[in-house]
DNA sequence: CTGAAAGCGCTAACAA
DNA sequence: TTGTTAGCGCTTTCAG
């Protein structure tokens, strides 16, 4: 069962014209005289006509619907640049298809799959960390379908990206750190192969560099899901806190990561900060309230998604090919809380 | 720039057939000969043939997406809704899209429309705390859109509902808090006009009832949006705290309110649970780190999303209209943690 | 077993 | 200024 809608067909016949002069008088076209306009345009509106979507879709071949491929909604950063996407999809009268990785691999393919069989004018990515082979992407871009990556970048696909200052944003929280007396700074990072992974972790070690740390691998533990399996952050944590001499502080380079180690230490009793000090990327509007109140490196991921939403449907409605691509670059906010307190001076222990 | 996909026309020209043996080749029609479905069905997958979908929107008046209107999508309670609604709507081959009310009764109306006009199947709906006239979905309804229900439920429109037992819920955290000791029970209501918000009241008002606390009327305050607005939240949390004799607990009926007194209370130094204890309904995942670490009330809303869905989907493909409709009533669950912690005797004061 | 043709709602070239 | 017609990609009678 389905609502029969009113078509230009009912309008023509109703009021005696063909369906093409009706068309043109919605339309406001120049070929059609002010009177037969009014009239059209009284008794469309009198019996609530609505255009067809689906047959302009058709017709135009595109379907002013543009897809979102992110690695989970329930997920504060993602939600916020979601709603960025949307300000702007909707005001330029676009509507908007997410579609969730849910960080794997294959459900990023057949969401890509979907949403270009949906006839999507464009696509916004932002891959999955299980993502290394970009083939479903670059395949689909090679066939014309406009996409931007934001936040977690392709580098082998030429478009606009956008993205935030990560190493500034991992350098800033590292070296805040160090400041407040942290000298053994481990480092829970996201997947390996992602773009955000690596610039994090540059940031990381140029901040360690600048203060005379030396960098010790042994610090840094990836999280092949991002933290969105706990048993990994578990793993990792525990790894993290068995070696010699024990991190004194951990910078936690996703947001799921920076959570679920909060949520490792309760389930050990170990003490933040006065066991381990954390900084970590969140876009949670919580962590003020968390115990202890938490350091975060923040991303404007509203904006974000405005400026990727800006950008892709600049690439859709542009006449020609655009070939003249802009990486954006927003930066990254750090906010100093309780969890990141300067450390106190303990008792002296075995380590000197 | 839009890429080409390959049409059944271009199988049709390939092959030396027409187009509609094609059509009916691929969808495997009894009446085509073994060899030529072989030929075809090689063909198109050689070539990644995709039938689009527009096409077949046009032709089969209906496009096989259906929509989801809740009033914000960075509220873990319609994330996870979400996440249950698309897991159904997937599977079943219909693509979902998402509008947000944002709490405006305006913002419902424009979603609903743009949804209708961009010709869904079906909607899922949770009115938002603004709405009072429900002309618009009822107008829908009535021409034939079919329209689920969930969590805010209108009485008005005769069709499926997916809630849970907001009475026994709100009944039980009420019970529980009189059970540590505590008497004086504010309440944190959510907008008065909403279903949820007038069932949870009357859970409150039975467990206070079933343990002979009289029932003050200035124990409750409502807030017109929820929780989203900050300002609200502030304004009947200190309305509340400063009624005498004060209030030595409270039970918020809505996510936002819930982190949103937690948020008010560090704001003004009130401590949980010594100063009030406190227990909300949230679906977040991270109460259990918030400090003090948060009783709640938690909704099954990814259930309530695949209900939801499959209810949906049953009446957009039910052969003649439905006329029998159903209320799926889910329990809600209650968590208990710090903030609710039993009451401690105090040096008594001057209130008896 | 296969093909020709109509039609879903709309637009646009072409005719009048 | 308006009407006729073809066509977007697909399914589906109706003919063969």
């Amino acid at each position: 069962m389905k609502f029969e809608a009113v078509t230009i067909k009912d309008i023509a016949k109703a009021l005696g014209l063909s369906t093409s002069t009706v068309s043109r008088a919605l339309r406001d076209s120049y070929e059609i005289s002010p009177e037969t306009k009014k009239v059209v345009l009284e008794y469309a509106r009198e019996i609530n006509y609505r255009p067809n979507p689906i047959a302009l879709s058709l017709k135009e071949k595109r379907s002013r619907s543009i897809g979102i491929v992110v690695s989970e909604i329930a997920n504060s950063f993602f939600s916020q640049s979601i709603n960025g996407i949307e300000s702007v999809a909707h005001s330029k009268g676009y509507n908007v298809i997410i579609a969730q990785s849910l960080e794997s691999y294959e459900r990023e393919v057949m969401s890509m799959q979907f949403l270009a069989s949906r006839s999507i004018d464009g696509c916004l990515l932002s891959v999955s960390t299980e993502t290394k082979d970009f083939t479903h992407i670059t395949d689909l871009h090679a066939r014309g379908l406009p996409i931007v990556c934001f936040d977690r970048i392709i580098e082998s696909i030429d478009t606009h990206k956008v993205f935030i200052d990560n190493f500034q944003g991992a350098y800033d929280a590292t070296t805040h750190l160090i400041r407040n007396g942290y000298r053994r700074i481990a480092n829970l990072s996201n997947a390996e192969n992602l773009s955000i992974t690596r610039e994090r972790l540059a940031g990381y070690r140029k901040a360690l560099e600048d203060n005379d740390i030396e960098f010790d691998e042994r610090m840094v533990k990836y999280c092949p899901h991002g933290g969105m399996i706990y048993d990994e952050v578990d793993k990792a944590s525990t790894e993290l806190l068995k070696q010699k001499p024990k991190p004194d502080a951990l910078f936690a380079s996703a947001d799921k990561l920076t959570t679920n180690f909060m949520r490792y230490c309760k389930a050990n009793k170990v003490i933040i900060p006065t066991d381990i000090a954390v900084i970590g990327f969140s876009n949670l509007d919580l962590t003020e309230l968390l115990s202890p109140s938490l350091s975060v490196v923040r991303q404007p991921a509203f904006t974000m998604g405005q400026i990727a939403a800006e950008l892709l449907i600049n690439i859709i409605e542009s006449k020609r090919a655009v070939t003249d691509f802009e990486n954006r670059i927003l930066p990254a906010e750090v906010f100093v809380r309780e969890s990141s307190a300067p450390k106190r001076k303990q008792p002296v222990l075995k380590e000197a």
